[in-house]
RNA sequence: GGCGAUGUAGCUCAGUUGGUUAGAGCGAGGGAUUCAUAAACCCUAGGUCGGCGGUUCAAGUCCGCCCAUCGCCA
């Protein structure tokens, strides 16, 4: 039975337009998603599109449209995203869809039968102009007018349903005890607990001052609040709320999650609230809440003020300059995984690209391929060359790996396979990531120290030129496995120039990346993977 | 104001449970070489490990205070 995945990104509201941190998040998900697949697991990937609420309604109101008509059109922009950037989601869901919808009413339901939801009274502070409530702390500081237009701020009431978070205190209080890795990173963690402590209240899920969203079943006046309506997608792509259904057949196999990826602004709703509403469901929890940070950009934070998102016309000038391949590597490598925020910076960028891909990576594999064919022909040599075959045979007809200046290469490339796997089960990309890379830099290393463009003016050596070549080669293809997730493009090149046919969906990469994997006598072609990019021009987004 | 972090070479950061001369990558300066995408390689940076005090035979690594930056909350 292959061992289960369940991947998620939040699902984007449509009031924005899709910007570097949507493509970062589904990123990281889709990088995750295909190495695991690599890897032999049964993945299933999700993200897709938040439509409903007050914003929605009000922008759809003020364009002449109807709400749902804005949320076809600016879910299109969110779906494109997979195309461009290379995304394996598996599904796409909208909170409009009838199969969300429904099943939302039947959990909602469920809520209110088991009196986690009950009726109850709000009254606070009402900016009639902007039509939301103001925090009372708040209020006081705007001296009780609106921010917006200034008028006085009225005492309104309203009738709301509520959900009772406050009973869960103590079940999630154990939840995060026995938990460590409940959310993640660790600082993130001690965000919520501190929250914790100051104790739960109950919180409001309903609202009835606009209608643009999941009516409250047997209560059409009330909207489900959209966090609520929002956070259940994770659920209802599975089909959980229908036992009877396709989509509860195929997919409830997939639940618990094993990742919810989210930006640090939604920590609270899935940490909290959504274990609760879990837990007042009586369904299994998430393995791992795991919360990213912000992107800078050039040492300033992006904002709509500003003008300064990386939006995704600079990303296509990015990738139209550097390649597809290498934005998702710059992703992956520098972005926001940690507690801190990261800085996207085009020098940066620029720099990365050109030490780690073009001189390091597309190098490496340059020089490996371009000695074999000027040795060789292009045919890859044997690591035991015929004049080894007496020595193959004293280590067992089976192992012909000889080590050379002290390389044991099957030990090098075994313990980076397997470090580079164990932190993309946590989720470490860079870490992973950098264990390819450093694998590349063994094989340089390699290859200065035993300079093989010197033995191959001896013909005497010819056999332990070969099998340097070789382990050159077959230690960057063991590279090209585990790079293969994050630039799935260029190692598909770099498989080819090799004369290797390798299909990633089939799940095959641990056997794939033991030592001899390569056949000696296939044809190699010379490959310039990452071309330099020399001049660094400024790259700028439309404003 | 409350809670929580973070502060290590120019930059980005690693540094397990405290223990020999504190590390990596990038950048910069110098050198050597040619298989390669003017790439890779070698040498160099003399960093008070934010500051002060303490515990200890021994602290970047534990404790206290202070400063700075940041996050969450109110």
């Amino acid at each position: 039975m292959p061992k289960r995945i369940y991947i998620t990104t939040p699902i984007y509201y449509v009031n924005d337009k899709p910007h570097i941190g949507h493509a970062y998040t589904t990123t990281v998900c889709d990088v995750y998603a295909r190495f695991m697949r690599f890897a032999g697991w049964d993945v299933f990937f999700l993200t897709g599109t938040d439509e409903h609420g007050m914003r929605i309604e009000k922008v759809a109101t003020g364009r002449a449209m109807s709400p749902q008509q804005l949320a076809d059109e600016n879910a299109v922009a969110f779906q494109q995203l997979s195309p461009l950037l290379g995304f394996t989601n598996d599904d796409f869901i909208r909170t409009t869809e009838p199969r969300h919808v429904r099943q939302v009413q039947t959990f909602v339901q469920k809520l209110v039968d088991t009196q986690t939801v009950y009726l109850g009274e709000f009254e606070g502070w009402y900016d009639e102009g902007q039509e939301e409530y103001i925090p009372q702390t708040k209020a006081r500081e705007l001296d009780y007018r609106s921010p917006v237009n200034n008028l006085p701020l009225v005492r309104a009431k309203e009738h709301n349903f509520y959900f009772r978070l406050s009973a869960f205190q103590g079940r999630l209080e154990s939840l995060f005890e026995k938990n460590p890795d409940f959310v993640r990173p660790e600082a993130r963690r001690n965000e919520v607990l501190g929250r914790l402590r100051e104790g739960l209240q109950d919180v409001p899920m309903s609202r009835t001052n606009f209608t643009w969203g999941v009516p409250m079943p047997h209560d059409p006046g009330h909207v489900i609040y959209v966090w609520i309506d929002a956070l259940m997608n994770y659920i209802t792509a599975l089909g959980l709320g229908e036992p009877d259904s396709d989509a509860y057949r195929q997919r409830s196999k997939y639940w618990p999650a094993t990742y919810h990826i989210i930006g640090k602004e939604i920590l609270w709703f899935h940490a909290v609230i959504w274990p609760a509403v879990l837990m007042a469901l009586d369904l299994p929890l998430p393995k791992c809440v795991y919360a990213h940070s912000f992107w800078i950009r050039e040492g300033q934070k992006m904002s709509k003020s500003l003008g300064n998102f990386i939006d995704l016309t600079t990303i296509k000038q990015y990738v139209d300059r550097y390649g597809l391949d290498a934005w998702r590597y710059y992703m992956a490598t520098h972005g926001p995984l940690g507690a801190t925020d990261a800085d996207f910076r085009a020098d940066h960028f620029h720099t990365v690209y050109n030490t780690d891909l073009a001189n390091t990576l597309g190098n490496c594999a340059s020089r490996t391929a371009a000695m074999i064919n000027k040795y060789f022909d292009g045919f890859v040599p044997a690591e035991a060359g015929p004049n080894e075959s007496a020595l193959a045979d004293e280590e067992g007809p089976d192992d012909l790996h000889r080590p050379i200046a002290d390389h044991d290469w099957p030990a090098i490339t075994k313990e980076a396979v397997s470090s580079s796997t164990a932190a993309m089960e946590k989720i470490d990309l860079a870490r992973s990531i950098g264990c390819a890379i450093g694998l590349v830099r063994k094989v340089d290393a390699f290859i200065n120290l035993t300079e093989p463009y010197k033995l191959a003016k001896d013909e005497s050596k010819r056999g332990e030129l070969g099998a340097i070549l070789y382990q050159c080669l077959e230690a960057v293809r063991i590279a090209s496995l585990l790079l293969w997730a994050v630039m799935p493009g260029k190692m598909s090149e770099l498989w080819s120039a090799l004369g290797l046919s390798i299909e990633p969906d089939a799940g095959r990469l641990a056997e794939l990346a033991e030592w001899g994997g390569l056949e000696p006598g296939c044809r190699v072609r010379k490959i310039a993977l990452f071309p330099r990019v020399d001049t660094l021009s400024v790259i700028e987004g439309a404003a």
